[in-house]
DNA sequence: ATGTCGTGATCCATATTGTGGACCCTTATG
DNA sequence: CATAAGGGTCCACAATATGGATCACGACAT
């Protein structure tokens, strides 16, 4: 047993984590075979194994997958923890009615920020570039680039050269030349501006949100046409966002003290 | 390549359940494997596996486990399909603020019921018995029982007689006939009541909360000292416990059908 | 100091377990 | 009614996980 082993439960874990991405919507067999790299009868039999255990659940109908009740349990289990989503809610939504745009939360995982909510805008048109589940590599697109700035220097230069790869592949629009200038104007205006650069004429807005130790753990955004976001609206709107943040990194800071009380430890049943 | 298959995987999903059970105060391998029935160098190597996911986490200090961000952001994307916790959560704080006793949520997973959040009562003598991530065979404690006497009779019977292995091992109080006496009783009464049968002097009061469907997916419940649950007390609990979970009910019925529109497939980036 | 118990982590020969190309079935489509 | 696209499954092959034994560390107790 060395470093590694285990191979079929990361496989097993990536698809666990690629249906999440599609939760909502739900996935077809063949494009979690496509995305995830493996074969139709591996796959399959690494979904059955998550059904059997809950994580995911499969539409007698339409065949697709979804994540299944284990995987809410399990997250509301780390709520006390992570809970970014819980206390974020109300300020998208807030943001969302004064701005009439789409707003969302992100939240960082590792190398990328995953969408964990849109609140759907109530302006006609409205971009569909993000929406939940979807994520992309810290520092492509409004709320990814707010998080990717509001870390150290070092941690950046890490975080970019891990992403290379991904960037030069799926990203032409973000050499890391191009990433760096936008974290220091980031730095400099005080919010993030996708300017496009994922779908054409889908602009975004976005500001990090920290936890109690500064570090940066999420982002607040708004995503509209670009016409809606010409520089005065995009100020306007990036004070909004930074206000919610602080407001949310309250709550957080709050809670967080709460769920460090020490608790003692207790006998328990198990099934 | 038969029905069954992906063993390693069954077993990391059945560890990051027993993790997630433990969520906030951590676990020591040795209890894990105690828990799992797995031996120690098998359940290390798929908690390097869950730990590559990111499902878990390890304190590099006192080397417990706890759940990793990426079960959080799992959770959350599931939330829109089995969204208790956040529609519940008002109820669990106004029910403790009014009794001035613990209040809880579980939900219904299976043939178990789990607590999703124990929100604390004022009252200084507290019953701990009941927290956060601890699991009973459905008809075991007020809130399981609350969900169990929600249920058609037919399921009942197929509930108890799945879960006939586990009462008989682990809860000699609780033999079947019992139960059923027990569901008879909530179903006259209106809530469930459990008199001190986990843990002694520890009694609760419960009641469920139903889908748009009708299906009982879970229960609000309160917990307290067997002085302070005297039948009139009883009573008045079980009525503000009802109350309570109509308004769970009318949001979960809001935004479940929120979740039912339509949404059409869209392309997307993956890492 | 030093013995010993509890806990966490790891080694490595064994055989059980997962793998994936080829194939079938069902439902949409022209 | 042909054809394609997607979902699901078989089975010979070999790579993979398994777990008893062992080591490493820290917390007491002597």
């Amino acid at each position: 047993m060395d470093f590694s082993g285990a191979q079929s439960v990361d496989r097993a874990l990536g698809l666990l984590a690629l249906v999440g991405r599609h939760a909502g919507r739900g996935v077809g067999l063949s494009t979690l075979v496509e995305e995830s790299g493996l074969n139709k009868p591996t796959a399959r039999r690494l979904l059955l194994a998550l059904m059997r255990a809950g994580f995911v659940e499969q539409d007698e109908a339409t065949r697709r997958y979804y994540l299944g009740a284990e995987s809410y349990v399990l997250g509301s289990l780390a709520a006390p923890r992570y809970g970014l989503l819980q206390f974020a809610m109300d300020s998208v939504v807030r943001l969302s009615r004064q701005t009439q745009d789409s707003a969302f939360v992100s939240v960082r995982r590792d190398l990328v920020s995953v969408c964990l909510h849109r609140e759907e805008g109530t302006y006609p048109v409205r971009t569909h570039a993000l929406q939940t589940g979807f994520e992309h590599p810290l520092g492509c697109g409004a709320g990814s680039l707010a998080i990717l700035a509001a870390l150290p220097d070092a941690e950046i230069e890490t975080v970019l050269e891990a992403n290379a790869p991904v960037l030069a592949a799926s990203y032409p629009l973000y050499p890391p030349e191009r990433i760096r200038a936008d974290v220091a104007a980031t730095r400099a205006r005080g919010y993030a501006l996708n300017p496009g650069l994922i779908v054409a004429n889908s602009w975004g807005v976005g500001v990090a949100i920290r936890d109690r130790f500064g570090r940066a753990i999420g982002a607040l955004s708004i995503a509209a046409i670009d016409t809606r976001l010409h520089p005065p609206r995009q100020a306007e709107i990036g004070a909004l966002l930074a206000a919610e943040a602080t407001r949310v990194e309250q709550k957080l800071a709050q809670r967080q003290s709460v769920y460090f009380t020490p608790v003692p430890e207790t006998p328990r049943k198990s099934a």
